[in-house]
DNA sequence: TGTACATCAGTGAACGCGCGTTCACTGATGTAC
DNA sequence: TGTACATCAGTGAACGCGCGTTCACTGATGTAC
């Protein structure tokens, strides 16, 4: 609270972990910083919360910068979804290594990522579920997902014992899809306070996994 | 769209459905009235969509009216989701008419009936968990999440052999509660396209009820 | 049954606010010569 | 290397809008006598 650190501004340092411009005028990439502000605001103050007004404060310019880089506010959130979802599919990839093809465990491994996601970024995930796709449902959306729920197609298929995506892997995967996404939400809500630290959300996860999974 | 057809206003008909007052100064049972309105708007708008304004023009009355029967704007929106759970209580209990005690069948039950109020109370549904409960913090409302949920257990706990809520009970309520929490988000946004009608919905819901229940 | 009156659910106008977006502009930048 | 210039990312002021809420008020109602 009080006073807000601006992002990616920085008129005074050079050095800095991005190359910005040094100047105060041109901003460097307004682009990602409006697109970082975004992230945070929403996920601070919620998807119903967020303003552009909020996110030129923030990012340090005019209310009137953004549309230099945006249509309008929807692109703006469209855009940042987007480049969560990225940052999604790579931790869910970058989770799958080092554990045997075929095996289980892969499946739990990304449905500890999902929830682990879903917890991180909030804003994100209530973005793209909570009510607000209808106005949000760009083509480009849709399709990020679509491909990261193929990850987890190829991973019931193999444990299935499935060389395909048949109608059954689509089913069992949907399961498993519905029981990560709906234990997201209860967890993000608190429904579930009992549940402490991440020992007892693997053994949920495994247990789940191998229900979905069998015979 | 267009023209919005008044609630419960009815200023010429001395017969309606509830009895209300022949004025049309006096409405006879406005926070009935905004309390329905609202639950339209919710439904139509979703949630943040919803002003008050637009309830008091729905219902017919100045601005200023709903503040005669509602502290706040939340205050409003708090009593028609408990109104919402109160009816979404009793469907789930009328569902376990004539089914026999301890049959997973009666599980089963309850998962269509959570489902089906979730896709037809959509709004009432995403307020509830749509990431706006920290505004709706209520107590009450907490309180009838909890004896809704009470009524899985108990189902639960017949169909496991336990007599009493048991930590296995509550853990094997949880998954059941996950599942269909995130089917019904997940079928709301159109994530299961392929899913046509209602039996392909019961046959999920058995399924899982078996898998979660066994061993 | 008829009248006086207290009650209080409704009115309608107004408020201050922050919003999304637009506009003509300005000044830093990179490039051609 | 130095200068002229086109580009376009930023400014800052303004707009119209609908919002939530307050205010002094009004008039229909139910009740006491």
């Amino acid at each position: 609270m009080g006073q807000e650190q601006k992002i990616a501004s920085a008129p005074t340092t050079a050095t800095d972990d991005k190359p910005l411009k040094k100047s105060g005028y041109h901003h460097g990439d307004l682009r990602a910083g409006l697109i970082e502000a975004t992230r945070r605001l929403v996920e601070e103050k919620g998807p119903d919360g967020f303003s552009v007004s909020d996110a030129c404060r923030l990012a340090g310019v005019s209310t009137a910068a953004p549309y230099k880089h945006f249509k309008d506010k929807t692109e703006m959130l469209v855009a940042m979804v987007l480049e969560g979802m990225q940052r999604h599919r790579a931790k869910m990839l970058a989770s799958l290594e080092g554990l045997p093809e075929g095996s289980p465990d892969r499946v739990t491994a990304l449905g500890r990522e999902y929830v682990t996601f879903a917890l991180e970024e909030n804003g994100i995930f209530r973005l793209k579920f909570g009510g607000f796709s209808d106005r949000l449902d760009d083509p480009r959306l849709q399709a990020a997902g679509e491909e990261t729920f193929g990850i987890v197609l190829r991973e019931v298929a193999a444990c299935i014992g499935e060389s395909d995506v048949t109608p059954e892997v689509r089913r069992r995967g949907f399961m498993l899809w519905s029981f990560v996404h709906g234990l997201s939400f209860l967890l993000l809500d608190k429904k579930l306070s009992d549940m402490s630290g991440g020992v007892e959300l693997d053994n949920l996860l495994s247990d789940i996994a191998r229900r979905v999974l069998q015979d």
